[in-house]
DNA sequence: CAGCAGATTGACT
DNA sequence: GTCAATCTGCTGC
C-alpha cells in the first residue's frame, strides 16, 4: 500500500513520474479490477491553465481537490466521462494527477462486461474516460481514500526512470507561460497509452 | 438568466 | 474527418 506522504510530495510531477507503472485495483460489488498505470498527466492547481482550479478557483465541484493528497477526484467530463484523478499535496493546495492510461491485469472479464465486450482490450484503458468505465469508477466514488477497501494502488512494474517519457504540453518560446503546463508520463513503448491528441 | 467552452469518446459521413 | 451527447462553471446582458 502507498502511504499518504507519497500522494503529500509538493511537487506533483514527481507523484505523476512515480505512479507510472503502478497497479491501481477497484474493487466494486466483489468484483476485483486491476490495470498497470501507464500514462498520466499532472496539474500543477492555481498555475495550470488547463486545471479547474487555476487562479484558485474554488467550486462545489472542485473543492476535493483542496483536500490532503491521497484520495480520489472524479470529474465528470462533457457530461458524460468520469474522469479520475489522484489528490495531491496539502490541504488547501489543489494538484491532481490524472490518470490518462491503464493496462488491464486483474478482472479483464468484468472490464470487459462493463465495457460490452469490445473487440480490442486496449480499448478497454486507453483514455481517461474509458478506464473509469471499465473499471467501474462513477461519480459517487469522488472523494475516496485511495486506502481504502474499493480503490487501492500498489506498487506494480519496476519502471526503468529511461523508459518513462515526459512532454510538456509546449516547448517553444511564444508561449512561455504555457511551458510550465501539464506534464504528461507516458511509458515508453507502451500500446496501451492513450491516444495522442 | 442565457450562452458558451471544455481534462472526451464513439458513431457516422 | 466531423459531430453529437450533455454537465459544470464563467461571462455578459
Amino acid at each position: 500500500m502507498i502511504e499518504n506522504q507519497f500522494y503529500q510530495n509538493e511537487d506533483v510531477c514527481a507523484i505523476a513520474k512515480n505512479l507510472i507503472g503502478m497497479e491501481l485495483f477497484t474493487h466494486f460489488d466483489n468484483e476485483l479490477c486491476s490495470g498497470f498505470i501507464v500514462e498520466t498527466e499532472a496539474y500543477a492547481g492555481i498555475t495550470d491553465k488547463a486545471s479547474h482550479a487555476f487562479g484558485a478557483r474554488f467550486t462545489p465541484r472542485t473543492q476535493t481537490m483542496y483536500e490532503n493528497g491521497g484520495i480520489a477526484y472524479v470529474y465528470l467530463c462533457y457530461g458524460i466521462h468520469s474522469l479520475f484523478n489522484i489528490v495531491t499535496n496539502k490541504r488547501g493546495i489543489p494538484h491532481a494527477v490524472l490518470i490518462r492510461a491503464i493496462q488491464p491485469n486483474q478482472g479483464i472479464d468484468m472490464m470487459s462486461k462493463r465495457r460490452n465486450f469490445p473487440k480490442n482490450q486496449l480499448l478497454l484503458g486507453n483514455g481517461p474516460g474509458t478506464l473509469t468505465k471499465s473499471l467501474g469508477i462513477q461519480l459517487k466514488h469522488n472523494g475516496i481514500s485511495l486506502n481504502s477497501d474499493s480503490i487501492y494502488i500498489k506498487k506494480g512494474l519496476e519502471i526503468n526512470p529511461d523508459e518513462i517519457i515526459s512532454s510538456p504540453r509546449v516547448g517553444v518560446s511564444y508561449a512561455k507561460e504555457d511551458a510550465l503546463l501539464p506534464y504528461r508520463f507516458r511509458l515508453k513503448g507502451n500500446t496501451y497509452c492513450s491516444p495522442a491528441k
